[in-house]
RNA sequence: GCGGGCGUAGCUCAGUGGUAGAGCGUCACGUUGCCAACGUGAAUGUCGUGAGUUCAAGUCUCAUCGCCCGCUCCA
């Protein structure tokens, strides 16, 4: 089985059929942006379309929902975000390496200062930092830093037409906070009892220091991710279920298993909230043939509602700083957090906590693209190569193709007819032109699972071939059963 | 942000200062009874963008944008 070897031919490929497109191309492109095409968007939302069926709609603890993108800015307070996501950075003249400045040690052996409460934006622009003494931890030199410039990394925007009276939000870097903000309203409308997950698809936008690998690592880009939450004390439990659950998706809709890992965050690469964490990867053909992130499991503990129970508070404070988020200080947790409006009420237990949270966050552009690549292939066919996408049925943009096997005899009006009646089921594509083997070859490299050829025997039996992506074998099947026979084959 | 490479038709690429090219693909007509067939014909380029040097720039210089690789950074 040959397989792509450079990203360059995945990237020629999603052009040359439609998948994907670079985002204002004919301007000269714009840096991490891309368009999904007509293939690419069918693609995308099958993508979407499978997550959501295996989260949301097969099980009965996991509900849905759709945030806004704006939140108000003090979601970002709480969640941390705000400050976190303004990192001063330092360059060492001599090497050019880039470093966070809250993690430079001291030539005297000194330790890094402390970075769990980050530099507030402004505050970060006016600070002074002294690096005379700070080491480079890259080439050793001592002092040698330019000024520390702060990193942005959340998007800004500015709400309200009315220039003198509109404030500054944030482009959501994570979906996650509109479900923990949201928490209460399910909790409150919907009849769920821990154990249960909320689970959303949506963009989210960062700024990140670099991009990376066509549509890998892009400053817009798509989440699937569920709030799960849970019991105190059953948490492992549920992180060892989820991780077992999402790992089964991405192979059964398609990723082969050698492709596909489990890797655990060490202690110290873990976020100060989180308890635990494990990505899954799939072997990319970037970079050096590198194991890269799809997805991230996370134990995020009770820490966000935590933080958005003491965030609720501060309100007050945020009007009187006249909406300077930077000046908003965050209220003291209550010694009775665990009873707070964001706790939960066990009925059975006669007992309140403030629930655990198990985080399956993954990336859908991530994702579309490991499927794509996944599914290539090429094969030798009487000496010619073809070319095919092995999409999972599920996944694939069209799911079935159908041809009059020549323009005469009344075969493309049958035809015709057929192809109208599945389109009222699933996407199918209709076509006549040029020799049959060609239409064949075509579809494999769109990935369509069948073509329907309406043939001379048609005429006289109403049976239509259909023809198997994978195998190119060929069946008779009658046309008034081939309905079923595609869905059942489709498991639609 | 640093270093390296690249940017010419939809795709892959050739083109070392003198008329813009090939293969594949696409489209039309004919032919064609099951796997990229054949014949005939056709369309498609601000040579990434902008300046400069030159009688003349796809080609040389500078800037800029974008992509890839490696660092770095980062969930």
């Amino acid at each position: 089985m040959a397989k792509l070897a450079k990203l360059d031919d995945i990237v020629s490929l999603c052009k040359r059929r439609g998948f994907i497109f670079q985002s204002s191309e004919i301007y000269g492109g714009l840096a991490s942006c891309y368009d999904y095409g007509p293939l690419g968007v069918e693609l995308k939302n099958n993508v979407k379309r499978a997550w959501w069926k295996h989260v949301v709609q097969m099980r009965d603890d996991v509900v849905g929902l759709d945030c806004s993108i704006l939140m108000h800015p003090l979601v970002w307070k709480a969640s941390g975000h705000a400050d976190k996501f303004a990192d001063l950075i330092s360059e060492c003249k001599k090497c050019n390496t880039r470093t966070r400045v809250d993690h430079l040690k001291d030539k005297d052996g000194g330790q890094p200062d402390e970075h769990t409460e980050h530099v507030s934006i402004d505050a970060a622009a006016a600070q002074e930092h002294d690096l005379s003494t700070k080491v480079c931890p890259n080439c050793g030199a001592v002092g040698q830093f330019t000024q520390p410039m702060p990193f942005k990394l959340m998007f800004e925007t500015q709400m309200g037409a009315n220039a003198e009276d509109s404030m500054t939000m944030y482009l959501r870097p994570e979906t996650a906070q509109g479900i923990f903000a949201n928490f209460r309203n399910v909790l409150d409308s919907t009849r769920v009892k821990v154990p249960f997950g909320i689970a959303q698809i949506g963009k989210s936008f960062r700024n990140e220091v670099t991009t990376k690998a066509f549509i890998f690592r892009t400053r817009e880009f798509e989440q699937a991710e569920v709030e799960f939450f849970c019991e105190p004390g059953t948490d492992e439990e549920w992180y060892e279920k989820w991780k077992a659950a999402r790992f089964a998706w991405y192979t059964d809709h398609g990723i082969k298993a050698e492709n596909l890992r489990f890797r655990d965050h060490d202690p110290d690469e873990l976020a100060h909230y989180a308890k635990a964490c494990v990505d899954v990867e799939y072997k990319f053909p970037f970079g050096s043939g590198d194991w890269q992130e799809l997805e991230g499991i996370a134990n995020r503990t009770d820490y966000d509602l935590r933080q958005h129970q003491r965030g609720m508070r501060s309100t007050t404070s945020w009007f009187e700083n006249g909406r300077d988020l930077t000046k908003v200080k965050m209220p003291d947790e209550a010694e009775d957090y665990h009873k707070g409006p964001l706790s939960f009420f066990d009925d059975q237990k006669q007992l309140r906590y403030i629930p655990y949270v198990i985080e399956p966050s993954a990336g859908i552009d991530r994702s579309t693209l490991a499927f794509l690549v996944d599914a290539y292939d090429e094969e030798e066919v009487k000496g010619e190569t073809r070319n095919l996408l092995r999409f999972h049925p599920s996944l694939a943009p069209t799911k079935a193709a159908v041809f009059p096997l020549v323009k005469k005899d009344g075969m493309p009006e049958i035809a015709h007819n057929i192809a109208n009646d599945l389109k009222r089921h699933f996407t199918c594509f209709y076509d006549e032109k040029g020799a049959v083997g060609r239409r064949y070859r075509r579809q494999d490299e769109a990935g369509t699972p069948f073509c329907i050829t309406v043939d001379g025997q048609t005429l006289e039996d109403k049976t239509v071939t259909v023809r198997e992506r994978d195998s190119m074998d060929q069946v008779r099947i009658t046309t008034d059963q081939l309905r079923t026979y595609l869905r059942d084959k489709l498991d639609l």
